[in-house]
DNA sequence: TGATATTTGCAACTGGGTTGCACTTTTATG
DNA sequence: CATAAAAGTGCAACCCAGTTGCAAATATCA
């Protein structure tokens, strides 16, 4: 599937602005990033306009809202292929170079509920030291 | 235990407002809070007072923080009698009427991490309806 | 009691996120 | 193709929670 096929699918209508942020996003980061992450990337384009296009390819369910616990907004990309709502999946955190790693094949364990509550959406994150930062001591 | 004995006990110096503070944490929250909270209920006392203490008495591992995804930061009272520092538990968050909730009896289920990884803390947060706001629809 | 250290309040600042509005681009229609 | 309507974008300004520097107030110690 193209990047255009997949914005295309998602109901999200093609510019050429939005083209390059997906482009960006889908190979320019190799895990969770942040809106400052982009703008980083995407010197060119206006902060405004990358908040919205988050906020739009994340209702579109393209992305992934992340809570990281750092007090900044992440995203992911959904790497699920069917159109279901992703189901949660564990996010690793790192305490020393303040990346967030998916853990795309771990699903979050259940835990009982107490009755009346209805749960929308759950997050799980482990905050700790990387692997690469815990052989590298700095 | 009084509660000049547990700041005594935890290291922190006591003073008139953080004892003030700590009283209010103790007895005025039924579950998490926020900074916001602590100012809405004592208004005399500055924000950077409240700040600072509440940085302080979560140093000492007498409050416990929590990221519930709002954007703020909350924190809720360790219930734990013992030195150890608090094991994570499960939080529920309202996303109608924003309040956390402790599932105090509830431990996070443990999940395997990939090798290298140094855990320090977890955070798992349900977010949805809480029984109240789900049985009482406005 | 006087000197020193700690705590507190005030005000100002930071950083991430968000919005109003004008300008530009795209889309729809004659 | 022309042009009106709708949608997208950039700029600037704003908001809020959190944070910090500094001076005044308070507590501690010799």
């Amino acid at each position: 599937m193209t990047d255009e096929e997949t914005l295309h699918n998602a109901g999200i209508r093609i510019t050429a602005v939005r083209l390059m942020i997906w482009k960006q996003i889908r190979h320019g980061f190799n895990s969770v990033f942040s809106l400052y992450d982009l703008e980083e990337a995407m010197p060119t384009v206006d902060r405004s306009t990358l908040f919205r296009t988050l906020t739009l390819f994340s209702d579109a369910h393209l992305l992934h809202n992340v809570d990281d616990g750092s007090g900044s907004q992440k995203y992911c990309v959904c790497h699920h292929d069917d159109t279901r709502h992703c189901l949660g999946h564990v996010h690793l955190t790192c305490v020393k170079c303040h990346k967030t790693f998916c853990l795309n094949n771990v699903t979050i364990p259940p835990v009982t509920l107490p009755e009346g509550f209805i749960p929308e959406e759950t997050e799980y994150v482990v905050k700790g030291i990387c692997g690469h930062c815990s052989t590298k001591p700095h």
